[in-house]
RNA sequence: GCGGCUGUGGCGAAAUUGGCAUACGCGGUGGGCUUAAAAUCCACUGGGGUUUUCCCCGUUGUCGGUUCGAGUCCGACCAGCCGCACCA
C-alpha cells in the first residue's frame, strides 16, 4: 500500500499519453469536430496559477468533449514577437530570439507538467519565419486591395517603448504597457490597416455573437466602434477676407440680433453660401433637426482652419495665445475628465444655411479633431456640453424642440439642456414636425441644396500597425528612387528579420541602422532601393494564429482551406477580459478580410467566447511585477498538478475572480488523498471480479441489497448532476462538490465489504474515477488502472447515468402552513395529492398550527411540498 | 454622467423551472487512534430552548411589490467592482 504520489503518477501518465499520441488529431469529416482554444500566451516571466486556470478550464472542456466522442482540436502556441523580448535582450546583452526561446522552453515544460491535452505537433511560434511570412503575405493582399496604406499622421508615441501605439493600446492617455508613461503625439509616416472599411460589418455581425459571447464584451466592442448616424452640414463664413466688419465689440454674444431672420429661400443656396472649401466650415451633427437653435460653431483647437480664421481677425492678438495654450494642453485622462470647458471667439461669423442667421465661430477645448469633422454646431438648449459652454460664455440659448408630453420648456432661464426627441418649434417651415420627421426632411433639404449630406461616422479608427522596433514582422515593402513604393513579390517572401542587429532601445528603428537589411535591389527595375524598416504590431500575429493551427506546417499557403473549413469556427475560445477589444476586434476584422479573399467561408471566427476570472492574491491579479505570483511549477512540486487543477476549478466559478488561499488548497489535496485511499482499499476485491465492467458499456448492475441500492443510487444521482454541470453549464465547482459529497457518502457506508458485492464496488468506483477524469486526469487514470484496466482511461467514453438506479424510492415532503415549514413527511415517491394531503394534515407537528383554523386552500408539488393555507 | 456586473455564515462558495437557504470546501471546537506528534477517522460549528432522532426564533445589502410561497421575478434605493466617457 503506497501513498498517493502525484509526481510519480503524473510523470507516468504524461508519458503514456505522449507515447500513445492520445491528443493528436486530424481533420476527419466523418467525425463531429470540436475546436477548443485558450488564448496563446506571451512567453515572458514565469507561468503562474493565473495561466494555469485558463488552460485548466480549456482542458476540462477538451477532455469532456473527447469522452463525448468529438474529434477535438486543442492546440497551443506562442505569441513570441514583442517589445519585452527586445528590452530584455538589451538589458541582458543577448538576442531576443534566445530570450524568447528560453521562455518558450520553460513555458512548454510547465504546460506539459500540468498534463494539458494539447496536440503539440501543431505548436506554432509567431517569431519563426514559417509563421510570419504569412503575416507578410496577408499584408500584401491587403495592400493590393487598398486595405493597407501608408500615411503621415498624428500618432500615439510611447517614449518608453520608443514606438508608435495603436489607439487601442492607449489607456487613459497612458501606454498600455507602462502605466506611468504618458503617451505623446507625433507626426509620423506609418502603415495602417483599414479596419474602418469593415466598421459597419464589425458592428452588425455582433448580432451573430449574441448568446455565444458575453454581453459585456459585445457592448464594449459596440461602444468602441461607436457608430453615429447624422449629417454633415457646411456653414459658409460671413465676410471672410474682410476684417472691417461690424463684428468688433460684439464677441461672444450669440447671433447677430440686428438682422431679421432670413425667410427660407425659395430655391438655391441661401445668400452667402459659396462652394469653395476655404470659406466654409463643415460640421457633423446627429441632430440636424436642432440647427435653428445653433448659436455658434465651435472648432477643435487643432482644426486646420483656426489659424486662417484668426489671421487678420479682430481677435487675433488675444486668441493666438489662448490657442497655443489649448493646443499643447494635457492628454492626461484624469485631467480631461474634470477639465472645464474653455474656448474663445475667433472674431468670425458663419451663416446658418437654413435661416441665414450669422453665428459666431468659436474654438473650444472639448471639440475633438479626431471625431466627425472636428467642428460642431453649438445648440445649447439641446445638448449638455453646448449648454455648459453657452452658459459660461453668454451665448444665446434658443429653444427649438419642445417635449412631446405637454410640459414645455421656457427660457427664463432654461435650467438644463433638453436632449431628447420631441416637437420642433421656432424652426421655420419645420416647426410642428416631430424630431424624427424634422431630421429626415432637413437632411433631405441639405442634400438637395448641396450644403450637406447624410453621413455615418465611426469612433473606430484605422489600425496603425507600424512599429519602430526590431522584434516583429518586417513589412514587405521596398522604396525605389525610380519606381517609388514597390511591394515585395510573393516569391521573395519571407522578408527575413536579420539576426545581427544592434539593439540600443533608442530612437530610430534598429532595422534602419542595419545596412545589409536596408539596402536591396528594387524588385521592379533591379536598381538600388531601400527596404521599409518598420515592423508590424504583434497584434497582427495573433489576429489569425488560430487558423494556422489547422495546418501549421503548410509552406504553400497560410493554411489549407479544406482543413480550416472542417475545424472552423472555433467552438469555444477562452481567455481574459483584457482582450475584449484589441485582440478580439482585430481577429474579427482579419476574418472578414480573409473571407473576402475567398480563404474562409465564415464571417466570425469565434462562435463562443468565455472570459475567465483572474487569479488574485491579496486582492490583485497575479503578476510578476506585483510580486504576488504562485508559480505553477512550485505548485506541481508541492501538491502535484492534479491538486492545482482541482483547486482552481473548485475555489470559484470559472468566470469569477479567484482569491488564492494556501489554506484552502489543502482541502483539494486532502480530497484527492481521500479518493486515492478509498479506491486503493477496494482495488484488490474489484480486480478479482470477472466479466465486463459496467462503466465500459455493459448493462447496469442490479442491486440486491438496500445498501447496494443506496450506494448505486447516490452514485448515479451524482453522475446525472455532474453530467449536467459539464454539459449545460460550466459549474465545475459544484461538480466537484458533488463528487466530494459522493466520496463522503461512500466513506459513511464503509466497510463496503459488508453487504456490497465487489461488482457493485467496481461500478461505483469506476464511475467516480471517470467523473474526475476531465479535471484531474492523472490520478483518475492511475485509479482506473488500479481497478483493473490495462488500456489507458483515454479510451473510456463519458458514462451514461442510469435513470432507474438514480430514482429515489422514498421522498421527504415538506409540509408548510401559510408558507412556513411545520413538518416533514416520509412517503414513497410518486404518491398522489389525494393521499398526501390527509397525511399532511394529520402530521402531529402540523396539527398544532391548524388548531381550530380552517384550511382554505392547499398547494401540492409532487414529491416535494405541501402548503396548507389557513384562514 | 452612461452602460454592465456583483452583494448569501468567520472565509471561498452552493441552491436547474419561484418550493426545506447555507450543499461542498477552508477555518474553528470536541472526540477516537497514538507513548507523543503528524497524518487519518468521527462528531459539532446562525441564535435560543428543551422532553436533544425534538421545538421555537432569525436569516440571502436596504425598502417596497407580485405570489399560497421569493436568494431567485418586478420596482426604487445603497454599497462595491469593471468598462466607456466631452463621440457632437
Amino acid at each position: 500500500m503506497a501513498d498517493y504520489n502525484p509526481q510519480a503518477i503524473e510523470a507516468k501518465w504524461q508519458k503514456r499519453w505522449a507515447d500513445a499520441r492520445v491528443f493528436e488529431t486530424e481533420a476527419d469529416p466523418s467525425k463531429p469536430k470540436y475546436y477548443v482554444l485558450e488564448m496563446l500566451p506571451y512567453p515572458s516571466g514565469t507561468m503562474h496559477m493565473g495561466h494555469m486556470r485558463n488552460y485548466t478550464i480549456g482542458d476540462v472542456v477538451a477532455r469532456v468533449k473527447r469522452m463525448r466522442g468529438f474529434n477535438v482540436l486543442h492546440p497551443m502556441g506562442w505569441d513570441a514577437f514583442g517589445l519585452p523580448a527586445e528590452n530584455a535582450a538589451i538589458k541582458n546583452n543577448t538576442h531576443p530570439r534566445v530570450w524568447t526561446n528560453n521562455n518558450i522552453a520553460e513555458f512548454q515544460r510547465v504546460l506539459r507538467r500540468f498534463g494539458f491535452s494539447f496536440d503539440w505537433r501543431r505548436e506554432i511560434s509567431t517569431c519563426e519565419p514559417e509563421y510570419y511570412r504569412w503575416n507578410q503575405w496577408f499584408f500584401l493582399r491587403m495592400l493590393e486591395r487598398g486595405l493597407a496604406y501608408k500615411k503621415k499622421s498624428r500618432v500615439n508615441w510611447c517614449p518608453k517603448c520608443c514606438t508608435v501605439l495603436a489607439n487601442e493600446q492607449v489607456v487613459n492617455g497612458y501606454c498600455w504597457r507602462h502605466e506611468d508613461t504618458l503617451v505623446e503625439t507625433r507626426e509620423i509616416e506609418q502603415w495602417f490597416l483599414k479596419t474602418t472599411a469593415y466598421a459597419e460589418q464589425l458592428l452588425d455581425d455582433l448580432k451573430l455573437l449574441e448568446g455565444g459571447w458575453p454581453e459585456r464584451v459585445i457592448t464594449m466592442q459596440r461602444n468602441w466602434i461607436g457608430k453615429s448616424t447624422g449629417a454633415k452640414v457646411r456653414f459658409a463664413l460671413a465676410d471672410f477676407g474682410n476684417n472691417q466688419t461690424g463684428s468688433v465689440g460684439r464677441e461672444g454674444s450669440g447671433s447677430r440680433e440686428g438682422k431679421p431672420p432670413h425667410a427660407e429661400p425659395a430655391c438655391g443656396a441661401p445668400a452667402g453660401i459659396k462652394s469653395g472649401a476655404a470659406d466654409t466650415i463643415e460640421v457633423f451633427t446627429t441632430r440636424i433637426d436642432t440647427i435653428y437653435g445653433a448659436s455658434a460653431l465651435i472648432l477643435a483647437p487643432r482644426h486646420p482652419l483656426v489659424a486662417k480664421l484668426l489671421a487678420g481677425s479682430s481677435e487675433e492678438s488675444t486668441a493666438s495665445a489662448k490657442l497655443a495654450e489649448m493646443q499643447q494642453s494635457t492628454v492626461k485622462a484624469e485631467e480631461l475628465e474634470t477639465a472645464d470647458k474653455v474656448g474663445f471667439f475667433t472674431g468670425r461669423y458663419a451663416v446658418n444655411p437654413f435661416n441665414g442667421a450669422e453665428i459666431p465661430v468659436w474654438v473650444g477645448n472639448f471639440v475633438l479633431m479626431e471625431y466627425g469633422t472636428g467642428a460642431v454646431m453649438c445648440v445649447p438648449a439641446h445638448d449638455e456640453r453646448d449648454f455648459e459652454f453657452a452658459t459660461k460664455y453668454g451665448l444665446s440659448i434658443p429653444i427649438v424642440v419642445q417635449p412631446g408630453d405637454g410640459e414645455s420648456l421656457s427660457n427664463d432661464p432654461l435650467k438644463e439642456a433638453f436632449t431628447e426627441y420631441g416637437k420642433s418649434v421656432n424652426s421655420g417651415p419645420y416647426s410642428g414636425l416631430t424630431t424624427e420627421e424634422a431630421l429626415d426632411r432637413m437632411s433631405a433639404k441639405a442634400e438637395a441644396q448641396g450644403f450637406g449630406k447624410r453621413e455615418t461616422v465611426f469612433r473606430l479608427k484605422d489600425w496603425g500597425i507600424s512599429r519602430q522596433r526590431y522584434w516583429g514582422t518586417p513589412i514587405p515593402v521596398v522604396y525605389c528612387p525610380k519606381d517609388g513604393m514597390v511591394a515585395v513579390p510573393d516569391a521573395d517572401l519571407p522578408v527575413l528579420l536579420p539576426e545581427n542587429v544592434k539593439l540600443t532601445g533608442e530612437g530610430e528603428s534598429p532595422l534602419a541602422t542595419t545596412p545589409e537589411f536596408v539596402n536591396v535591389k528594387c524588385p521592379k527595375c533591379g536598381g538600388d532601393a531601400r527596404r521599409e524598416t518598420d515592423t508590424m504590431d504583434t497584434f497582427v500575429d495573433s489576429s489569425w494564429y488560430f487558423y494556422r493551427y489547422c495546418d501549421p506546417h503548410n509552406d504553400k499557403a497560410p493554411f489549407d482551406k479544406g482543413k480550416v473549413a472542417y475545424w472552423f469556427t472555433i467552438d469555444q475560445y477562452i481567455g481574459g477580459i483584457t482582450h475584449a477589444i484589441l485582440h478580439l476586434l482585430y481577429s474579427r476584422f482579419w476574418c472578414k478580410v480573409m473571407r473576402d479573399l475567398g480563404l474562409v467561408n465564415h464571417s466570425e471566427p469565434v462562435a463562443r467566447l468565455f472570459t475567465q476570472g483572474m487569479v488574485q492574491k491579496g486582492g490583485v491579479a497575479m503578476s510578476k511585477s506585483k510580486g504576488n505570483v504562485v508559480g505553477a511549477e512550485e505548485m506541481a512540486d508541492k501538491y502535484g498538478a492534479d491538486t492545482g487543477r482541482l483547486y482552481t476549478l473548485f475555489a470559484a466559478p470559472p468566470e469569477k475572480d479567484l482569491e488564492w488561499s494556501e489554506e484552502s488548497i489543502e482541502g483539494s489535496w486532502r480530497f484527492l488523498n481521500r479518493v486515492y485511499r478509498l479506491v486503493e482499499r477496494h482495488a484488490e476485491a474489484v480486480r478479482a471480479v470477472k466479466g465486463a465492467s459496467g462503466a465500459a458499456g455493459a448493462k447496469a448492475i442490479a442491486p440486491n441489497s438496500a445498501k447496494e441500492k443506496q450506494l448505486l443510487r447516490k452514485t448515479h444521482q451524482a453522475l446525472r448532476r455532474v453530467t449536467q454541470d459539464f454539459e449545460t453549464r460550466w459549474h465545475f465547482n459544484s461538480a466537484i462538490a458533488l463528487i466530494m459529497d459522493l466520496t463522503n457518502e461512500i466513506y459513511a457506508m464503509e466497510p463496503l465489504g459488508e453487504g456490497v458485492r465487489p461488482e457493485v464496488q467496481r461500478e461505483v468506483l469506476e464511475l467516480l474515477t471517470l467523473m474526475l477524469a476531465p479535471m484531474t486526469p492523472h490520478i483518475a487514470a492511475e485509479l482506473w488502472e488500479m481497478l483493473g484496466h490495462e488500456d489507458g482511461q483515454w479510451t473510456a467514453p463519458w458514462p451514461a447515468f442510469d435513470a432507474e438506479l438514480a430514482r429515489e424510492t422514498e421522498v421527504e415532503i415538506v409540509v408548510q402552513v401559510n408558507g412556513r415549514v411545520r413538518g416533514k413527511l416520509k412517503v414513497p415517491a410518486g404518491m398522489p395529492e389525494e393521499t398526501v394531503i390527509p397525511l399532511a394534515q394529520a402530521e402531529p407537528s402540523v396539527t398544532q398550527h391548524l388548531d381550530g383554523k380552517r384550511v382554505v386552500k392547499h398547494i401540492f408539488v409532487a414529491d416535494k411540498l405541501v402548503n396548507l393555507v389557513v384562514a
